[in-house]
DNA sequence: GCTTGACTTAGAGCACGCTCTAGCCCCTAG
DNA sequence: CTAGGGGCTAGAGCGTGCTCTAAGTCAAGC
């Protein structure tokens, strides 16, 4: 696969792409002959990983983290383990407040709807 | 209430007060003799669902819009009442791919704790 | 053999949302 | 009456995470 078909499968532009390679969330490409990067099926499974962690928060620098632990092998399982934990963590917590957040909107929506404004009736 | 003790209690900084007043999201406070800001309680509240409308993901510049559309009244709550059902959808997704990005990493997390190693075993 | 289009690099530029600085003023306590 | 701890303004600066530009290379089809 070229860059441009994995831009396409992932949702991740080429220029992201190169850019992620360059800071270390992707692996130094393998090249074809004419210097262009070569990928296998694996990347887009590693891609959508990285944009699940992106999207629950994880700040770049800890993804590289990440991914710098995962080449080097079994011995840092651990740390990826605790990292993953914390991550996790916080996640969980976020889900909460997220949820009660949609409750407070979906009252908010509920009194503009019913009385027409929110400001009339018992206070709010 | 001084600008510092708004900033205690809501948890921004004096510094992002201002900046909100500047740019619409707070109204243009009251002064007392020296020229100082000067805050009812109820800014509390509004900054306090102004962070839930940010911490959801609603842009700085929505969230402006929905400022000034409060401050021109009730002929603009069908207005607001659309613009909080569109983040309120939308935060209804994330909360889902959130609520699953969860399991994923508890998957993963327990790939690590219970084999050792995720590679091993019947392929990840 | 030439055009087209996807690829390459290094590095500049940008949008967002603050965050901080400089230089000033004002109020209160000792 | 002075020191200290707020507060004030305008505007510069910054961290994050891309996003884009310029100038060039390469491969395949006509």
């Amino acid at each position: 696969m070229m860059i441009g078909e994995v831009a396409e499968k992932s949702g991740f532009s080429v220029h992201t792409l190169r850019y992620y390679e360059k800071i270390g969330l992707l692996p130094t490409s393998h090249r074809d002959g004419g210097g262009r990067r070569s990928y296998d099926d694996d990347v887009l499974r590693w891609l959508e990983f990285l944009s699940r962690l992106k999207d629950l928060g994880m700040p770049i620098r800890d993804r590289v983290l990440y991914a710098r632990l995962r080449t080097e092998g079994d011995s840092t399982i651990e740390a990826r383990r605790r990292l993953l934990q914390t991550y996790r963590d916080a996640l969980a917590k976020r889900v909460i407040s997220l949820t009660e957040t949609l409750d407070v909107l979906d009252a908010k929506i509920a009194s503009y709807d019913t009385t027409g404004t929110p400001l009339k009736g018992p206070r709010k």
